[in-house]
DNA sequence: TATGTTATCGCAAACTTTTGCAATAACTGG
DNA sequence: CCAGTTATTGCAAAAGTTTGCGATAACATA
């Protein structure tokens, strides 16, 4: 049984409907390399299924999202989903001033997380886990002066992998 | 110098200017009580400036949290503001399932905290920090058998203190 | 204090995400 | 396999958030 079965058939052992968007949307997310944007994974359902309503999608990632079998990303200020593969694990560090990301290996998060287990029972979502915080030249930046106000405008882009 | 006084001087010492849209928003994030939501903010601003633009709040926002001022939350899928309060620490743990949230005591981060200082020079904002993750009861409803798709649609409301 | 430069503002429009509701389809029990 | 129950869908509209742009005001320099 493939990972995207058992996911199938964990939705239905919590009362949830199998249902042809479900499938697709799953299978999409699954098949996409890494995250996706709702609007990508909105086109290439509607390639094979027109109907398929944007509020549909946006309903059945948060649904998934509940339920754990995927991982919401925020990627500038927009849903970003990728499977949650228990496997694979991958981190991010994400600056808050120049939103670059930077790795970060499994091992720093797993004392973290054992500690939280065992005291309040709590299990948090290390598989895909995001910190923010600011980045060594980012503090250096404005440690040395405060870099005048770089960005024009507030927004700016992100990368993230 | 009080620590508003503080914090706008901070933002002229990265080059950003001072403006009366920017001292209000300031005023009324440090004088409410908690988390506020936007438009809470947008109102009480307008009492005193009615033409206040409710971009022009979030623009100011998104710089304060940028450069560090203000803590966002996603309270409910609603961005929500708070003073960073750098005495004051305010951790929470969300639970992916009933959105409760449980208060994390200072100490268990600090640790993680200083692991990400000394390898890779990232600061994380631990100041006030969310974990995802799945919560004690919620596990054990799960593990139960699975509850039935407890909530008709998927949303549902969210407590933070 | 007067002047130039440009960050910031207000407005309007776009974009992203959520929600209400009637119709439909997935599961259940017979 | 058929009928009943109700979760889920599609649609349309609303709500939340961001963005483009010309006008304005904040800061720097003289």
């Amino acid at each position: 049984m493939t990972s995207q079965e058992q996911s199938l058939h964990y939705l239905q052992s919590l009362g949830y409907r199998l249902t042809p968007q479900r499938l697709m949307v799953l299978a999409i997310v699954a098949g996409g390399a890494g995250h996706m944007g709702v609007d990508e994974i909105h086109r290439q359902a509607r390639a094979a299924y027109p109907y398929l309503d944007l509020a549909t999608v946006y309903r059945t990632l948060r649904l998934f999202k509940q339920v754990g079998v995927v991982t919401e990303v925020d990627i500038d200020n927009r849903l970003h989903y990728e499977l949650t593969a228990p496997g694979e694990k991958h981190h991010h560090m994400v600056c808050r001033a120049c939103h670059r990301a930077i790795n970060l290996s499994p091992h720093y998060l797993e004392e973290f997380r054992d500690t939280l287990m065992q005291e309040f029972g709590f299990e948090p979502d290390v598989e895909h886990f995001t910190v923010a915080g600011r980045c060594l030249p980012c503090r250096e930046m404005a440690a040395a002066g405060g870099g005048t106000a770089v960005e024009a405008d507030v927004g700016d882009g992100g990368e993230v992998d």
